[in-house]
DNA sequence: CGGTATCCCCCGCGATACTG
DNA sequence: CAGTATCGCGGGGGATACCG
């Protein structure tokens, strides 16, 4: 509670509690179905597991989150109260005005495994094969240890993997990681970097066809960048 | 820069500017017409002038606040750009889950001189009677500094003074000051306080008939809380 | 898996005084 | 009025290792 502002503005009370650092990236990740604390931290693999704990009880004495349920303490998982389900709002006006008008992405940005982390949520599995689909990622200008993902589409649900998974996969995609981002942002079409050879499709031609419209993007592309 | 989350999300974007302490407040006090660095730091009292200056330069940094055009320098205020204007949705989105969810307040939030502060910038001016209109506001329970405001209007403008400005007050209102501050926020009628006789008005009875009027009160007092 | 515990550094920020 | 300069501290948080 050292963050208190000293005035009774409802902008002032609330951003005791959200303007905290990491606690925006939190709260989006319990919006998006984050439910575990391992989860949550794929999303923000950058804050420890210390601070999150931190965060997460500080969320907790806010009333935006609460303990699921279970005899096991260490299996309830976090979830959000209706004051949490309430930011969504928040959450998208801040998502909305960072898409239009944040500084444009460096280098550093460009995390590799949270851009995988982020497709696995967002791939429409409803339109895709039945059975397995497997596809491998390639980052072509990555290191090696970032350089290959394969998700893993199986029943509905999705994983990622970071080693082989052994299975043949079924479409492969060979991109720069920037135009990748590029891409899942929003800012450039799909279809037009495969046409000019920039991401590379590789697999059976009726899966090459189908691969873009398993791809939801970021629930921030519709919105247009503008500055 | 340190706040980089290392994530090229939009949320994660965004937040880097704008989840730092003070930053939120400081564009509210900016979207409310605040210009001038004293006025900024009359609306957020707690904010020492080294810390708002650093605020000011980096929202001016990220393209958010531009000095306005002046010869001499310090004439020259702070205006907010188009993408700082376009924050108004989030600090609404803010604002407006603060008040439906955010804590109680408490008694060290409950600045006198800030509310003073926030109801100049809310006086319904066009409604009130043409000259000079001395309105004086007692908060009855708080210590001799603080105790006692004036607003005064006059054509248009309203200005906020700490001491007797030496003309008669055409209304004269006594009040508790987190009943006051309750009335502000919305949570409570203005007229059934002055019923009961918490709140006391004095002066002609025509003044005192149309006071409430003239109150516009918070810009978050119709947002109902749910706390 | 879901945390704790500890150590330690750095820098954010409050306080105070001074200036064009 | 609109800052700048300086100093000093506190604690936020990164790194690392350990536990039920």
């Amino acid at each position: 509670m050292r963050q208190a502002y000293g005035q009774f503005c409802p902008v002032a009370l609330a951003s005791e509690v959200l303007a905290e650092r990491w606690t925006f990236l939190v709260v989006r990740e319990l919006l998006a179905g984050a439910r575990r604390f391992n989860e949550i931290r794929r999303g923000v693999p950058r804050l420890s597991a210390t601070l999150l704990k931190q965060r997460l009880q500080r969320l907790e004495a806010e009333g935006i989150v609460e303990r699921g349920r279970s005899s096991r303490r260490s299996a309830a998982g976090y979830e959000l109260t209706s004051a949490g389900v309430a930011l969504k709002p928040v959450i998208a006006a801040v998502g909305e005005w960072g898409q239009r008008w944040a500084r444009d992405i460096e280098a550093k940005d460009l995390d590799p495994g949270w851009l995988v982390w982020a497709m696995h949520r967002r791939l429409n599995t409803a339109v895709m094969p039945p059975g397995r689909t497997v596809i491998e990622i390639e980052f072509v200008d990555a290191p090696a240890s970032t350089r290959q993902f394969w998700l893993v589409h199986s029943g509905g649900a999705v994983d990622v993997c970071i080693k082989d998974p052994g299975y043949e996969p079924d479409v492969r995609v060979a991109t720069p990681l920037r135009l990748w981002a590029e891409i899942w942002r929003g800012l450039r079409p799909l279809k037009a970097a495969m046409r000019s050879g920039a991401v590379r499709l590789d697999g059976r031609a009726d899966l090459r066809r189908d691969f873009p419209g398993w791809l939801m993007l970021s629930v921030f592309a519709p919105v247009g960048r503008l500055r």
